[in-house]
DNA sequence: CAGACGTGGGC
DNA sequence: TGCCCAAGTCT
């Protein structure tokens, strides 16, 4: 559709919505078309609220193909809470390695070991209870309450933020308009299947009304949607503006053994990649330009040839951009490694906690490793 | 309450 | 390339 102008008020002549929107229209709609996930009960049957608050967690700012995979080896290697909680933090962190987020696995995990020993195993079925468990929050209380224990409760995502936000032509940007947005979605709950509910609006959300073009001509929604009467659905939820993200520069030093092994280490558990693991590095220096080598190689872990890789890795955080000059070093097997760090073989590096931007890292500092060994520089 | 907190895909 | 987005939570 066209934008149309962003600074407008309601069309005196564009046609308005006749009724609300009901809720009933829109369970037929998703009886009808619902999405099949592997963590979605079938029609009708219970939902089991160990796979509901799994998949809630995983899909927190994360897409639904980012999280297949993730969630199937996930539940293959812990099929129950107790199996979550007993396990050792580190096989938790190094299956959610890739997913990003990693506060998320720490709280995943203690979130587990709570539930075990304080409710006997079994999730708290009622929406206080499930917000004091650590990362359950407004909106993943309300959906692991609806869809698992059929409580009336309003589970707003950004789904749904959209969709309300079009359907009453929410003219307050987010995210002050969040207390409102949940106000009407929650006078929309109904008492029968509030589950189906939250998750129909989830999928029209997801395969309606998409962020760009939404699909209003087969929204069963339509006819109760004030931004499609006014033919500006696609410039709705109001957002503020965004800033500016910052670059930072930095060095990472892969040491590699004459066997291959890489030398890596672990992070402290809070803060940005907290608990996982990467090769050592320098400090992230906020700024325009990368730092002249030599400076970089001042903080080097220990003395070594470390020669700098042609290009360097880039990466794309949430609040800044990430570029690192990668410095290599190839040194005998028998070195011992330096405090705090570990050598851990080719082999066993996919089974490490490495998030991407690490395994970019060591990535990296291999292959110029071995095209250094075999000469071919 | 604004900022921290990952990653990959679409356009 | 760069910007936006995706089932938010915590501090």
């Amino acid at each position: 559709m066209a934008a149309g102008q962003t600074s407008q008020e309601p069309d005196r002549g564009a046609a308005v919505p006749e009724a609300g929107p009901d809720p009933a229209a829109l369970l037929g709609w998703y009886d009808a078309h619902r999405r099949t996930l592997p963590w979605r009960a079938p029609p009708g049957a219970p939902a089991d609220p160990y796979r509901v608050w799994l998949s809630e967690i995983m899909l927190q700012q994360t897409t639904v193909t980012a999280v297949q995979p993730f969630y199937a080896r996930f539940l293959a290697r812990f099929p129950d809470v107790n199996s979550l909680a007993s396990a050792p933090a580190e096989a938790v962190m190094q299956a959610w390695a890739g997913l990003g987020y990693y506060s998320r696995a720490r709280n995943l995990h203690a979130c587990a070991r709570t539930v075990v020993a304080e409710h006997g195993g079994a999730f708290p079925a009622s929406l206080d209870g499930l917000l004091a468990l650590p990362g359950v929050g407004p909106y993943t209380a309300a959906a692991v309450g609806a869809i698992a224990f059929d409580l009336p409760a309003a589970a707003v995502d950004g789904n749904v933020e959209r969709v309300i936000s079009r359907i009453y032509r929410v003219e307050e940007p987010l995210p002050g308009a969040k207390p409102r947005i949940r106000a009407l979605t929650q006078a929309l709950v109904p008492a029968l299947r509030p589950g189906d509910f939250a998750q129909a609006m989830m999928d029209l959300g997801a395969m309606i009304c998409t962020p760009r073009r939404p699909a209003c001509g087969v929204c069963p929604w339509m006819g109760s949607c004030a931004a499609r009467a006014a033919g500006d659905a696609e410039t709705f939820p109001r957002k503020a503006p965004k800033k500016a993200v910052p670059s930072r520069f930095g060095a990472a030093f892969v040491g590699v053994r004459a066997d291959g092994a890489v030398l890596l280490r672990t992070r402290p558990p809070e803060g940005l990649l907290g608990g996982m693991d990467e090769p050592p590095g320098g400090a992230w220096r906020e700024g325009d330009a990368m730092p002249a080598l030599a400076d970089l190689l001042q903080e080097a872990p220990f003395a070594a040839p470390w020669r700098p890789a042609p290009g360097g890795v880039r990466h794309v955080f949430t609040h800044f951009r990430l570029e690192l000059v990668v410095f290599v070093a190839i040194v005998a097997t028998d070195y011992a490694a330096p405090a705090g760090m570990r050598w851990v073989r080719r082999a066993d590096l996919a089974r490490s906690a490495l998030p991407n931007v690490m395994r970019k890292v060591v990535a990296h500092g291999l292959e110029f490793a071995g095209r250094a060994r075999s000469g071919v520089e």
